[in-house]
DNA sequence: AATTAGCACTCATCATCTGAGAGTGCTAAC
DNA sequence: GTTAGCACTCTCAGATGATGAGTGCTAATT
């Protein structure tokens, strides 16, 4: 509401406050700032400083006789302007790149490579950790396979560079012969191995559409098979770790907050509309409080990153806590693994 | 430790007490027996009743004070012996079986009904619910496929009736003809085709190890990923849904209790190992308390049961809750999805 | 004019105390 | 063998009061 910059000083006694809110959860009074951090102000001073904060909406205090701690928009001030981004060391580094890059690499862990990424966010930085996509637009369509199950019943899969990711059963009610299954493959591959899916999207399939209405029926259902696949696929993948982590602040020491976030983490729906609506915005960003619009999330904050394949945003990386988190360490976090796991993922794309 | 059958009065009071406690989840005391279920006996006789029963290990008492609970002998003697069980009402029935049925049955969608079914038996029983298998062993191989994606790298992909399995990313040195890539497959989609699991296992695989010694390098690589994936595949797979519902029991309203439980379920190791235990018998078992040898799940009780296809036990259904769980009716709702369960993965099996 | 010391006041927290209530075991009567 | 009666134990909930952290305000100090 106010937003006209703050004198330095009170700038530095809002930091204070914050980050030893942060770190003690307690409200912190003016003896505790000018006995801990001596700031050269006594006591008194910083009350009166301090309840010029208050007027300004910055701080607030639980009860009249306690310490302050800040408001949503004193969090707010401090995540945009104050915050002392904290660098990572070299232990973190370590065990979050050996995480994210141990792996053998088959295609099929994909999966498994995602859900590393988000458990070791999780171990990191003491919070659940969330993780949305990856998005398939910028992979590169490499196979279509058709296999007979059996007389009625055809398995198509889609291969992409990224690994399989769709197999789906087509029912037929005439048997197709062998060859007519290796005639469509055929076509298909041909017109669409080595495009990217975003470029399918567009162009080609259009294109193929076309050509579709003078083949059979079989034809007609893979087709659209594979229209599905390019759109489904975006909403799901919701990763989550560490969810437990959160038991560990006193905020929600009372089961009743816990349950509702657990609630809440178990619809996917609104950790999708949590996370997607940042995937806009590339880069790293903090929701605080009612920022986020989830009701059980008002007493939360996110820290949030996407991340790219190829230079393409694909997916939003997160870390959810109580408003009272460690931005600093989160936000170095955050920043580092969204971009080692673009770099990797770019890596993986080029490289098949 | 103590094996003699009890009098036909005191099994009654143990039962009472165990509904009851089940019900209420207070100690329960003479008093409320008596003026509760009309059993024509007084207050005090009760008493002199439950002390015995307590002397002989059946109750326990908080504190003197207090009224009595069953111990975990107690609880034993009562699904042994006395417990009801409690039929399912309709609505019930309907929702079970419309969860584990109202699927497009794709092939890929094996995953769903499984994640279904344990959501299902989360939501009727509202305790936390576990899942292990399906073992592959009576699924019937169906189909091999290598497609190469480039010069040097080949993906292989098992389907089952069951649906794909594996698909995992071979590396070769030197470039292979998609000639080559035919030839293999057609070997082993021959030599493998309609066979179970069980027998590729016994017999099969060891006569196509002869083979392969004179076959190049590509061929064994294939194999050997077949023989690994037939081993591996039977250890993961473990599905949960509904740990939150344990909070609604009073015995995990201290968050300790409740963390060091979450914990525990995170480890796939141990969940592993507690289902396990019971996946020798076929059928419906009850462990209560220290029964279970996890540290963590000393007050629980797990009602278990196996899940076959075409006759063979393949998995294990649980559902966990406190040792002061509703046996009756778990019991139930746990016989039922599992026979259900074995029903329809039975018919896949044979359909496809 | 800004800062600080001093003081009265507020409020949460914690330990202690109290009474009520539920339940027991025992004894004696039925 | 069963039950009534009673003294006793123990938990629980509410009341009380001391403690201490913290504030706002005023007046003195720099």
């Amino acid at each position: 509401m106010n937003g006209r910059e703050l004198d330095p000083r009170k700038e530095l006694i809002l930091k204070v406050v914050t980050d030893d809110y942060i770190e003690s959860a307690e409200p912190v009074g003016s003896r505790t700032i000018a006995r801990k951090y001596n700031l050269g102000l006594s006591p008194a001073t910083i009350r009166n400083e301090m309840a010029d904060l208050e007027e300004n909406g910055y701080l607030q205090q639980p009860h009249i006789s306690a310490g302050r701690i800040p408001s949503h928009q004193g969090y707010r001030y401090y995540v945009d302007s104050l915050m002392k981004q904290q660098a990572l060391n070299k232990k973190e580094l370590q065990v979050i790149q050996s995480c994210i890059n141990n792996l053998t690499m088959d295609l099929d862990e994909l999966d498994l490579l995602l859900q590393q990424t988000v458990k070791v966010l999780a171990q990191i930085t003491r919070y659940p950790s969330l993780m949305l996509g990856p998005k398939l637009q910028p992979s590169v369509f490499t196979h279509v396979q058709l296999i007979p199950l059996n007389e009625h019943n055809i398995l198509v899969l889609v291969v992409t560079n990224m690994g399989v990711i769709e197999n789906k059963l087509i029912t037929v009610d005439v048997p197709v012969s062998q060859m007519d299954l290796d005639r469509i493959s055929y076509v298909l591959n041909k017109k669409l191995r080595g495009k990217t899916f975003d470029k399918l999207k567009t162009s080609f399939i259009s294109e193929l559409r076309e050509e579709m209405e003078v083949h059979d029926s079989l034809f007609h259902k893979a087709i659209h098979l594979l229209l599905r696949t390019l759109e489904s696929r975006d909403k799901d993948r919701i990763y989550l770790d560490g969810i437990i982590n959160i038991l560990d602040h006193p905020e929600f020491k009372e089961l009743e907050k816990f349950k509702s976030l657990m609630e809440m983490m178990d619809e996917e729906e609104s950790i999708y509309r949590m996370l997607e609506k940042t995937s806009g915005h590339q880069g790293l960003q903090i929701s605080i409080g009612e920022e986020i619009e989830e009701e059980a999330f008002q007493q939360c904050s996110v820290v949030t990153a996407t991340y790219e394949i190829g230079g393409k945003v694909v997916g939003t990386i997160g870390v959810l806590g109580p408003t009272r988190m460690d931005y600093g360490h989160v936000v170095a976090v955050v920043d580092f693994v969204s971009h080692y796991l673009s770099k990797v993922l770019s890596d993986m794309n080029k490289y098949n």
